[in-house]
DNA sequence: TTGAAAGCGCTAACAG
DNA sequence: CTGTTAGCGCTTTCAA
């Protein structure tokens, strides 16, 4: 039950009557050495149930073997997908991953970063959408390679990876416009950064292509991207007069907690009202009705930020996309059933 | 924008004219250096940017400050909460956490544990639901203290901490049964394991201590626990004939992709049908109907394990429970929308 | 093909 | 109060 005495190469050298360089070189699978040499130290470092010590390897080589991720919140269902992402690559190229949150608080996002550099990550893979060239400045650079996720940080470092969310809702609300719909509101969120306000640009854009603009009584304003942000929207829609006849949220989740809310006045979706949502997290399939809402591909994300910050450390990828300095991403409309032509006056 | 040469205590000693070991006591507040000299030292680092490498200590201590959380799926909800309550500790106690999830795959999750254990992480915690005593047994234990989240594994190991599923389905059972439900179905997860079976158990408990039992052509079985095996679950509870009055699911994920389904065939909840889940994820609350479920504090869970594993590491512990070698926690019956007295023939 | 030796950056006796 | 020394487990010259 307790700690079966580590075994160290030393260890397997000592009973092979070997050096310990010999072992090390055997074990790494290095040419030189002799093949029946090899072999009785590989079945003696079996037998003994030896672990190389990757700290001591990181020391030597400066070398880890693992990726620091940073995002905002923990249990976020975007998130997650990323992560899952991310964890799918690295895991086939031997790495492990560092993960963390900083919960919105910009200081513990700094002191994450430098937590990572301490323990020496060979990349970061930073979720942030609040980073800013300023911070980075204030920071005196960032200590190792880093690849921006869901992020258009261009101006600040050379590797960003995200997905283009102003032609998503412009997309979304040309649906809407298709429908017939005209009093369009947009849900925001305060806390969106850049995404806040490419998504509700796009809302703008097509507006604007249809002659029309964007009612200030409609240019609604969540606290953030949460399911109860989503229910103060909905309280702000039903206290519109004209009400609105479509709306749509900065993302799934906000719309998630505003049908509830709309639900439980009475108001049938989409008959009364259509809804959509951004982002297309797994769960918007499965509510009822089904989430109108715009895909951006999530474990996409994950995989090709994790290929970009392993190409930068030089391992041989998959993707050809991954060795851009800059990805963009395109999703695709998802018109379910929370979306149908405004009731009939 | 590259690596700005790294800084060493050999560098500050160099710098203060000191020895390096004089700079490491003084960047330990070791009270035995010189006020001013490690004042001076201290400056320097700060000016130099000195970071300590994480590496390098772990390698002299044998202690990483590194804990390593091992699950099933990455994107769960409830395991996210989980995480985010781990987290919470964690970073209170100056310690990281390597994450990785093995999918199913239990050969992975042998894997993920050596890998760990080689990364030399001080603790693991272990959200495994499927893990056996077998399992333990064929990779001759577990090479670093471990303790088990959500999985009451007493007989393989010391330390373990789980929820009492079993009174929360019972309590979710009485509670149908009191609001006159007699046709009570009970949505299985076949992947589920001991987690499935306490649940199960729970209905058959509540049902039996009125009198009844759990009919056969009620007693369903979906292939997990997500969404996608709620649709399949609400194909069974569609075909049933008589149709049962209310379905508890294995947990909410299950109950979410049923109601959808139902909701579509044309069904309302709770007029039509009552469904219950299990787990109150965050979610829980927002669906519409809001749904009636069992509580089970996810967060708390993930506080505790990592308390339970810091407490195994000498560190002090707030929560007294945490020192326990066997952690049971509470839920508690959430009644929402989602349940109602089934209708009158 | 192998061994001896150095050293990654740090901590911790032990001496002074 | 401070410096010297050793060594954590490994990789990697350099010689032999």
């Amino acid at each position: 039950m307790s700690t079966p005495k580590h075994v160290t190469i030393k260890e397997i050298a000592r009973r092979a009557g070997v050096s310990h360089s010999t072992v090390s070189r055997a074990l790494n699978n290095l040419p030189v050495v002799a093949p029946e040499t090899a072999a009785r130290i590989r079945a003696l470092a079996h037998e003994l149930g030896y672990m190389p010590s990757a700290t001591a390897r990181t020391l030597k080589t400066n070398r880890s073997r693992v990726l620091g991720v940073i995002y905002n919140r923990i249990a976020d269902p975007f998130y997650s997908e990323v992560l899952a992402g991310i964890q799918s690559v690295v895991h086939r190229y031997g790495y492990s991953v560092f993960v963390s949150a900083f919960e919105y608080d910009p200081r513990r996002e700094e002191g994450l970063i430098r937590t990572m550099a301490a323990r020496q990550v060979d990349a970061l893979l930073l979720c942030s959408t609040t980073f800013t060239a300023q911070r980075l400045q204030e920071m005196g650079g960032l200590p190792i390679p880093a690849v921006f996720v869901h992020n258009r940080a261009t101006d600040v470092l050379p590797h960003s990876i995200y997905h283009d969310d102003r032609s998503g809702t412009r997309a979304l609300t040309q649906h809407l416009l298709e429908l017939g719909h005209r009093r369009i509101a947009f849900g925001g969120n305060a806390r969106g950064g850049l995404l806040h306000e490419q998504r509700r640009q796009g809302v703008v854009d097509a507006l604007a292509e249809a002659g029309l603009r964007l009612d200030p009584a409609y240019d609604l304003m969540a606290p953030d991207g949460q399911m109860r942000s989503g229910a103060i929207l909905a309280e702000q829609v039903l206290a519109c007069s004209p009400r609105p006849t479509a709306i749509l949220c900065f993302n799934d989740m906000q719309a998630l907690g505003l049908m509830q809310v709309l639900q439980t006045a009475g108001l049938r979706i989409p008959d009364d009202i259509s809804v959509a949502g951004f982002d297309d997290i797994p769960l918007a399939a499965f509510l009822y009705p089904a989430l109108t809402t715009y895909h951006q591909p999530q474990w996409e994300l994950g995989e090709l930020a994790a290929q970009a910050a392993l190409h930068m450390l030089g391992e041989p990828v998959t993707d050809p996309r991954a060795t851009f300095d800059v990805i963009t991403l395109q999703g695709r409309l998802m018109v379910r059933r929370s979306t149908a032509p405004p009731p009939v006056p």
